[in-house]
DNA sequence: CTGAAAGCGCTTACAG
DNA sequence: CTGAAAGCGCTTACAG
């Protein structure tokens, strides 16, 4: 081990001939001090290599920097747009994030929370796991971190939450296909213990039941939130014996599965069999055919989180917040 | 504000009746003690909400439970599929990870490195922004944390390093556009600073000698690293004099914008034009057409280089590790 | 197992 | 500005 011996902010003071008090409130970039004292110490801090203890400052001062944010997957392009759209917040107040993902299981959700809770995280962001056990939810109650939902609630929970209308959307969507002439529509993808899944659910009844389309529980096949979820779910679905003529999707990432699997089936998508995605991915007006799908605003929702965990942290005590997107069709060729 | 005071070791030593000491071996796991003893500690926690301060044992024991991971882009699907693939072996191995993103800027990534270092992690694994300014470079020379650069490296900077073969994979890509008989290819998008961008132009470059083609400058067009910067290599392209029938794109995320920008020329890729790509996320196949494009194995980067991370931390003096990940062609009908 | 003490690298508060 | 002291919540080391 070539470990140097910490530089600490004593050893600077020492060496700029100033006492340890000068050198923490340079550090810290107070005003009162005479510039040339303070042009000392800043250059006996480049000579000794000092860095900065910010952790050993924030537990003096009972402060943190830090903050956490667990999301369910990265490699769902809806998280990683969400992600940026925290990320650019959150850094830009002076933030160094933690990050987590739980892949939808429990017990990682469990750990992450109480690792980062363990490193004194001043704030959370979780996008809830789609079966959060009793024992989490009891313990998110109990918290006294700040803490912001985003993407999906959890029953009993009140806290700030950022989400959009999943039932406008899925009506949406839904209503587009019944439109272009469809009656038998399949609903494909997601966990259906998640409030986004039931809502969605709930649009996509909603939307055939106005039509006074009857609600065929064998077209809705849940899935894994992945593209493999998506390639089962349409194989499932093309064996039934009336098999559908058009498919919403849970979001694009089970679309793109889904696309994949009727590919496989010598199957055309727009053509032989409508698709409809949810979240408008970036990707999306790429896939062949470009999908129509709903925009979910995953950025916005990042961003819209980042300034509620912010606000949150300055105030403990001011209303809950719930802020509610409002989503939006692209049509495109799939449908 | 109405926070709890924070509860503490000794409160919950004296809740159970036993000493501190008791409590921080019982907190860490010890297995001396009598299970009578630990079952009574374990109680008084979970009675006071004891959450334990892994911060402050840090501190103490000069110990660190945080590494931070630096990349450039998270919208970019390679991107997250390395994060995928650093993530999981990191958090596995009991690691609370910091993310940074840089959107390739050399003052991001100062800062990002300074935060970092100010909260004492363990190590780093940098993705470098494609010109790190000469203080960045002579800094993390200098620095005492255990450090992976992934992807890109920096010139006379000797640490570990996992890549792949950017000369070899571009090489692969152009000579498969010279096969198909295209002779005017383009080389379109990235920041000209990077490594990485050097080596592929460098393989781009060797393959035209390679077939007794000059390599026409005009027809090698730099962009940012976006959807947009595709967008505008091409369109610069399309309005050349003597306009290019292949192009090979910085990456996939690159071709994507070209493609884009095709569409809004009315010009089909791989019927008027062929593109290549280059990285193959996993979008890749579902794009319209689908691209060839060579694969560079995100998920592998990521992983090698958080074993990488994990054994530097482990023993700092073992040799210095290059791995350089083959990649390869991927076929598909945009070429 | 206990108990008392010291220390990780800072900040805080205060007398001068 | 200085200097000395106390404390954030732990771990460490040691005598009993």
């Amino acid at each position: 081990m070539n470990q140097k011996k910490r530089v600490t902010l004593l050893d600077v003071a020492k060496h700029a001939g100033v006492s340890r008090a000068t050198a923490s409130l340079i550090v810290r970039g107070s005003t009162n001090i005479a510039e040339k004292t303070r042009k000392k110490v800043l250059e006996s801090m480049q000579e000794l290599g000092y860095v900065y203890d910010r952790v050993a400052a924030n537990m003096r001062s009972q402060n943190t920097s830090t903050v956490g944010l667990i999301i369910t997957d990265i490699g769902n392009p809806f998280f990683s747009e969400l992600l940026r759209g925290v990320h650019n917040s959150l850094e830009e107040a002076g933030y160094t994030v933690f990050l987590g993902t739980t892949f939808d299981s429990d017990s990682k959700q469990e750990q992450l929370l109480s690792r980062m809770l363990e490193h004194r995280v001043g704030g959370l962001i979780l996008c809830p796991v789609s079966d959060s056990s009793h024992e989490t939810i009891e313990r998110i109650k109990k918290l006294d971190v700040p803490l912001i939902l985003a993407v999906r609630e959890i029953e009993d929970i009140e806290l700030d939450y950022v989400g959009i209308d999943y039932v406008a959307g899925s009506h949406m969507a839904v209503n587009h296909l019944i439109q272009k002439g469809h009656r038998r529509i399949a609903f494909l993808g997601g966990s259906s213990g998640s409030s986004a899944w039931q809502k969605r659910k709930q649009g996509y009844c909603n939307a055939l039941v106005h039509a006074g389309i009857e609600v065929d529980e064998s077209l809705i096949i849940s899935s894994t939130v992945t593209r493999e979820g998506g390639v089962n779910a349409i194989q499932k679905a093309l064996h039934l014996p009336n098999s559908p003529t058009a498919v919403f999707c849970f979001n694009d990432l089970v679309a793109h599965g889904v696309m994949l699997g009727l590919d496989d089936a010598r199957k055309k998508p727009g053509k032989d069999i409508a698709v409809v995605g949810f979240d408008n991915v970036p990707e999306a007006s790429l896939y062949n055919p470009p999908l129509t799908t709903v925009s979910s605003f995953a950025r916005q929702i990042g961003s819209e989180a980042a300034s509620l965990l912010h606000q949150r942290i300055i105030d403990r005590d001011r209303e809950l917040q719930r802020i509610i997107i409002q989503p939006e069709l692209v049509v495109r060729s799939s449908s």
